[in-house]
DNA sequence: TCTGGGGTCCTAGGACCC
DNA sequence: TCTGGGGTCCTAGGACCC
């Protein structure tokens, strides 16, 4: 038994989207369910939650659905329903906050970490994952550790339906040989710069020149990195109340577009339905973004920063200004709307569960 | 193989002000 | 007449997360 003291547990369900649809629909246990787009293989879409039986062959989350048809053709597609995985979400971080003495961060509709204080913090996961069990059917695999990093790392190494520990004094022994890449926050691009660099696992990135990082990532993200990679930075868990910055729709079209009158369209519906959620939350906006990607693949992005106003018809205009700006003639695959809205005073800056907070 | 949608934060470079 | 340097804001783009 250990000391009574702070700890982080990362709680994660598992395979969650395909858990909640596997709920609804229970002949379909057992089977490669595979939840994404429409649910129709043939458009372009990805997979959001793939069941175990279909990761099994191969299909996992980000792949075309296309390419999931072809590895898996006789496996069940589903549309994803956003509206049921946020409802059955919400039960379980009911839960999370129903445990005595816990501080709750939701990460996600799947995810979250709880602080406790105790001296027996497996007891307190497996209570979790029993609650969790008995209000949703669903399970969930919890990692423990003395940092928010550890304790998501750990969750890999319990799943599924597991608890895994990792704390200072086994990470380096965990963690250390293991590529840059298994780290949350890093991905395909940055390990690629880190390999330039010479640093290649886990133990280099941590013990690697801060100076070298910093001229490489500059000088937030750089040593960031060498921090990540010892596992350490933030420890408590902070439950206020996450405030979004900004609302968004994009749309990949099925055919890309040309003629500026469709895009037009494009924008205005989707610039409705941003400026609804704007409203729903009262604030002003204070930015407008527009993300074009041209076929085949190459993303770009227009901002403007605007007066603060709920005027629609005012960011409506401004917002088609932006939307002028995408290359005549070139086909355009996605278009995306982005308001930005203004921030409440008592919001704090920085503390929201991303990179720069760890 | 052919690449979603909704978010967050960081950085570089230019503009502008003092 | 010619020109330093710091601070801040904005834009555009990049990277990563679930």
């Amino acid at each position: 038994m250990d000391e009574v003291r702070d700890w982080v547990l990362h709680v994660d369900l598992d395979q969650f989207v395909a858990a909640v649809e596997v709920l609804r629909h229970p002949e379909l246990a057992g089977l490669p369910v595979i939840v994404g787009g429409r649910g129709d293989p043939t458009e372009r879409a990805v997979v959001s939650t793939a069941s175990y039986e279909a990761r099994q062959k191969g299909v996992g989350s980000g792949m075309p659905l296309k390419v999931a048809a072809r590895r898996i053709p006789d496996a069940v597609f589903l549309p994803v329903d956003r509206e049921a995985y946020e409802a059955v979400s919400a039960e379980v971080m009911a839960v999370l906050r129903a445990q005595p003495g816990a501080t709750v961060q939701v990460l996600g509709w799947d995810e979250a970490f709880v602080g406790v204080t105790t001296d027996d913090p497996e007891a307190v996961a497996r209570a979790i994952q029993a609650a969790v069990l008995a209000r949703t059917r669903l399970h969930c695999s919890v990692g423990i550790g003395d940092t928010l990093v550890r304790a998501k790392v750990a969750t890999g190494f319990g799943k599924p339906r597991g608890v895994f520990r990792l704390t200072r004094d086994d990470w380096g022994t965990v963690m250390g040989a293991r590529p840059v890449l298994e780290l949350w926050g890093i991905g395909s691009k940055v390990s690629a710069r880190l390999a330039k660099l010479g640093i290649g696992t886990v133990a280099e990135l941590a013990s690697a020149d801060l100076d070298a990082l910093a001229t490489e990532f500059g000088p937030r993200m750089g040593p960031w990195y060498a921090e990540l990679a010892r596992g350490e930075g933030a420890s408590s868990v902070d439950d206020t109340p996450f405030v979004a910055r900004n609302h968004s729709r994009e749309t990949t079209f099925q055919r890309d577009l040309v003629e500026t009158a469709d895009l037009e369209r494009a924008a205005r519906g989707m610039l409705d339905q941003v400026l609804d959620d704007v409203a729903a939350e009262g604030r002003p906006v204070v930015g407008l973004g527009v993300k074009v990607r041209y076929a085949p693949f190459s993303d770009k992005t227009f901002t403007r920063r605007i007066a603060a106003t709920s005027d629609r018809v005012a960011v409506t205009e401004e917002a088609l200004r932006l939307v002028a700006r995408i290359e005549p003639g070139r086909p355009v695959r996605l278009l995306g709307i982005r308001a930005e809205m203004a921030m409440p005073d008592d919001a704090r800056k920085g503390h929201t569960p991303t990179r720069s907070g760890w």
